[in-house]
DNA sequence: TGGACATCGCATAGGT
DNA sequence: ACCTATGCGT
DNA sequence: GTCCA
């Protein structure tokens, strides 16, 4: 038998690596977001070339590549380094930032708050802090102590089971209920981040009262939600757990009015990159769409009601795609 | 050369 | 008590 | 940081 073999690793996974790490202490630590964003799109342009990149010419004049990310990636090439990244490892302020981050509900303003008003250097010393619970809200708190099983993916059978639950539990709140997981699960992934459940209702009215309900029923019957990090009418996000034998996961879940149910289905499905996609080609064929409705746009801007959408099928069919 | 870079629900802080 | 702005995750 | 009007 032949040796079990990593499955086929990008080429230049090392130089997205570090343009990952670029990107995270802009967002992070200098707090400019669409430099993150400049950064990322840099790293998927990379990620798309099949070969390992051997010349600065295999990636002149890539989408999103300038000038200042190809001298980067020059120096990659030439010294194996890039002074940028190195010397932003060498800010011990920085990389404590970028630690406090990987809690859920701490973002850049508050990770920069900790380490520069409170002189916080790691997340060992986050947790064992006196004043810890007055530093940091509920979710913060919450965040903290499932820190370690929030990294951790969820295998694509432990979803399995849990969308066997999910879906027997919620029909018997209401028989009219339906119930999809969608992101990367319902695009066919062996592991997920996160589980995001979409539901509808035929009956609008209802649809407020309708997640408190299933919320409430899911957390005290079953013990299947374990803790609620923020939950309105429309949305609930929180934690949820198979049994004690398994870890702690993020789940979200979303009501919809039928109307709108398809759209929020192709667009939380996604991927983004077929999001984006979508809504171009919507925009060309005089469309718009989001995760509500498509939309005829008028000669003057003006948006039409909402199109009828009973499917994805009918989306796609709208936009002449297949 | 300078503005755009998606959008929005929810929790919380800050202000009146 | 109420309203608005900000942060966060999506 | 990159793109584009």
């Amino acid at each position: 038998m032949a040796a079990k073999r990593k499955l086929a690793e990008n080429p230049n996974s090392e130089l997205i690596d570090f343009l990952h790490e670029l990107a995270d202490y802009e967002k992070n630590v200098s707090r400019m977001i669409h430099k993150y964003n400049a950064y990322r799109k840099a790293a998927s342009s990379i990620a798309k070339i099949d070969h390992k990149i051997q010349s600065i010419t295999d990636i002149k004049g890539l989408e999103g590549i300038g000038k200042k990310i190809a001298a980067k990636i020059e120096q990659y090439l030439s010294t194996g380094k890039i002074k940028k990244l190195e010397t932003n490892r060498g800010d011990e302020t920085g990389a404590a930032i970028n630690q406090m981050t990987r809690v859920m509900g701490i973002g850049p303003a508050h990770a920069n708050k900790l380490v520069h008003q409170e002189k916080i250097k790691s997340i060992d010393e986050l947790r064992s802090h006196p004043k810890r619970d007055q530093l940091l809200n509920k979710t913060q708190l919450l965040g903290l102590n499932y820190l370690e099983e929030f990294e951790q993916k969820i295998p694509r059978d432990e979803i399995k089971q849990m969308e066997i639950i999910l879906l027997r539990e919620i029909t018997a709140i209401d028989n009219q209920l339906r119930a999809e997981i969608v992101g990367s699960y319902r695009r066919g992934a062996t592991a997920s981040s996160d589980i995001d459940v979409l539901v509808t209702h035929p009956t609008v009215a209802k649809l407020p009262s309708l997640l408190h309900k299933i919320v409430e029923t899911l957390t005290k019957q079953f013990h299947f939600i374990t803790d609620t990090i923020s939950v309105g009418d429309s949305k609930f996000m929180g934690v949820c757990q198979i049994d004690t034998s398994k870890l702690h996961r993020r789940i979200d879940i979303r009501v919809f009015p039928s109307e709108q149910y398809y759209c929020a289905l192709l667009y939380f499905t996604g991927n983004d990159q077929l999001n984006r996609h979508m809504r171009i080609v919507a925009q060309e064929q005089g469309y718009k769409l989001n995760e509500y409705s498509i939309q005829k746009v008028g000669s003057t801007g003006t948006l039409s009601k909402p199109l009828p959408v009973t499917s994805e099928r009918d989306i796609f069919d709208y936009l002449q795609m297949d």
